[in-house]
DNA sequence: GCCAACGTTGGC
DNA sequence: GCCAACGTTGGC
């Protein structure tokens, strides 16, 4: 099962308003972005996501899960997008900061590239954030 | 609010 | 198909 970081500011898209919607979740439009929607169109039901608050906040808060994979964006239907669900908030928000001064987590796509607002996050990274806020 | 990094667009 | 110009993202 594959691991992935979205990004949202919490202006325009917040966690709480994503566990607002429950178990109903929300679909993910807007990506504009060749890399990040190749990333959506690789996702498959069940994957799991972290949310994370760009701008301000800048952390990963929680949890997302997708319910449903790869269809035409409502808002534009040339492109693609997934239907994720929250499944639960991080024990602690994991900021940027401490991705950054973490050995660990270096090659993380967040930190090299920071502008991909879809990203795959390998699996040892996620444990590791999970061990530590999850 | 600024600006660096990067992606996209469009003229040639 | 190249590349300069432009727009956007997102950290600071």
């Amino acid at each position: 099962m594959a691991k992935w970081l979205i990004k949202s500011e919490p202006d325009t898209w917040s966690w709480e308003q994503q566990v607002a919607k429950g178990e109903e979740g929300e679909a993910w439009t807007g990506v504009r972005n060749y890399g990040a929607r190749n990333n959506l169109r690789s996702m498959k039901i069940g994957d799991e996501a972290f949310f994370y608050h760009s701008n301000q906040g800048k952390a990963i808060v929680g949890i997302c899960e997708v319910i449903k994979e790869d269809f035409p964006d409502p808002t534009d239907e040339k492109w693609a997008c997934v239907q994720f669900k929250a499944t639960k908030a991080m024990a602690r928000p994991f900021s940027l900061d401490e991705a950054k001064i973490t050995p660990e987590l270096k090659n993380m796509v967040l930190i090299n590239n920071s502008r991909l607002s879809v990203q795959p996050v390998t699996q040892d990274e996620w444990d590791y954030i999970m061990k530590v806020a999850g």
